[in-house]
Parts: C-alpha cells; structure tokens; sequence
DNA sequence: CTAGTTGCAAAGAGTTTGCATGGCG
DNA sequence: CGCCATGCAAACTCTTTGCAACTAG
C-alpha cells in the first residue's frame, strides 16, 4: 500500500517558489516570471527547477495550473492550504487575471443539476468561469482587440 | 466603415479542412491531426495552411479554439453556422474528450446570477465546464489517477 | 492580371530531459 | 552517507514567419 510518498525535501527553492507565489495572491505567474523575480538576487533558481517545482505543487493541489490563450506560457497560482476549492467555483477574469472563489448556493445548485438533468458529473476543482470581473467591467473597456 | 472583409478565397485546402472540421462533429481535432488526416492523400495539405485556416476559421467564429491542458497542442472543433454557441454552455468530458453543447433555461440563469449577484460577467464562449459525460460514469471507473 | 494562398524551410518560444554536482536529512 | 534536488545545456514540440511559386476570381 506505499503511496510512493513523495519525500519532500525542504529546499530553499522550494520554499522560495511556493512563498513567491503565495505572495501573488489571487494574480497568476508563469514560469518565466518566478524565474525572473528571484533572478539577479542571491536566491536565483534555475528555471528547470521552477518547472520542476511547479508541476509538483500542481499535482499536490495546492496551486492551480492555467492553460490560457492570451499568455503562451502556462499560469500557475497559488491556490491555499485548505483545498475546500473542491466545493466551490472559480471565476478568472480575463482582463485582469485575478481568481474569485465562489461558495454561494445558486453555484451549487448547478452541480446538481448538471447531474440530474445532463447526466454530467462536473469536476469543480478544474472547471473555471472566464469572464470579466466588477472592477474591470466598469474601469475599462474590454473588448479592445474584438476580432 | 470598410469592415476589412477578407476576400476569402475558394481553395481546395479551406474547402477540405472545414469539412473535416465539420465530419469530426463533437470531436475535437489537432492541427497535427489535421496533417495527418490528409497525408498521404492526393489532398495533402501543408501544417502551414492548416494553421492558418484553423486561425481564420477561429477568428470568423465557426470553429473554437481549446487550450486543454491534456494535450500540447491547441484543439480545435467544429461549432455550426448560426454560431449561437455564444447563448449556451458546453460540457467537455475529461475521460472521453467529448463536447456536449447545453441548451438549458437553468442554465442560462447561471450567467443572470453571475452578473447580478456577482458581477461578474461570463464570457460563456470560453468558459467550458470540464467533468464526466454519462457514458464514462457508467463504464469505467475515472478517478485513476486521482492525486 | 492581381491579390490572396500555399508550403517548404528556418526561426522562435515554451517545455522536457540527461547528467554531473550539490545539499537535505 | 544516500538519495533527492538543482541547474546547465541540449533536445523536443508546437507555432510563427520569410519567401518564392501558385491559383482563384
């Protein structure tokens, strides 16, 4: 029954990367820009050990990986300890990249319909709402590059 | 208030992508898959222009662009003349790689709810809701790899 | 005939892998 | 000390661009 734990070194990159994107908050990072932040400092990292560290911290749950159109590198962003992002939605703006969860009951209630009526079990965790938020709705047009 | 319409030519190449585009259906397609599809063929065409077709088809509306995360590369799927894909939801199963458009009053609440209650305005284009179809929850057990 | 189209080859960009060295436990 | 982590360089994959030949209208 071994789980193949991983065993976790606790490395100063690792640490590094995690705190970085910690700090980002509800914004998204790509690898290019982890590698940037520390470069030039004396705590830079190789970007082969961001990718590395990245890709664990996604499989462990606790950032979230983005595979968006705009950017053409991938986006990661830190998700939080808890991981009750199981149960909620996620709406991502487009315009500015932050990520709202949602626990609000009208959501939930879609779960159950979507497996009610569509037979369809949805995965809340992957699933992300694009659009466009609050602030970005009334400070700035979007539609810019309509093509 | 020339709307720079594009001359479109009738090519052989545009003809035979979106038919195939359109033969695959529900199914999404690779641009690689493409290639392949006609390689060999008298109507083998260049990754070149099936790159850009896909692009201009995309722009025009009658096909959608993926980004999934599973694959490397760009997907790409037929949507219909009317293109009134902007007006419901779709559901992409994670275990079949099927899309299944959703034509549902409780859902089209959903984006009502966002907006008022959130406001958030969703871009139901883009946003696709990812989980399981019918068919994969019956068959096969799907949480294999469940991290 | 003219302007858009095609497709080979090469260039770019992002990501992954091999391997020798370094560091955690 | 053993094993994992690190990071440089090279390999890979997907996508875009330059350019000359081709073709629809």
């Amino acid at each position: 029954m071994e789980n193949k734990r991983p065993v976790n070194y606790n490395t100063r990159q690792g640490q590094c990367i995690l705190d970085y994107l910690k700090s980002v908050g509800d914004g998204h990072v790509t690898v290019n820009q982890v590698v940037r932040h520390f470069e030039g400092t004396e705590e830079a990292i190789g970007q082969t050990t961001v990718y590395r560290h990245l890709e664990k911290l996604t499989a462990e749950g606790k950032i979230r990986k983005y595979a968006l159109q705009e950017d053409k590198s991938t986006c990661y962003q830190y998700i939080g300890d808890g991981s009750n992002c199981r149960e909620h939605f996620h709406l991502k703006c487009e315009s500015c990249g932050s990520l709202f969860h949602l626990d609000c009951d009208f959501l939930d209630k879609i779960e159950q319909h979507l497996l009610r009526e569509h037979d369809f079990q949805i995965n809340m965790f992957k699933t992300v709402f694009y659009g466009t938020c609050k602030k970005c709705i009334s400070g700035a047009k979007i539609g810019e590059r309509a093509t």
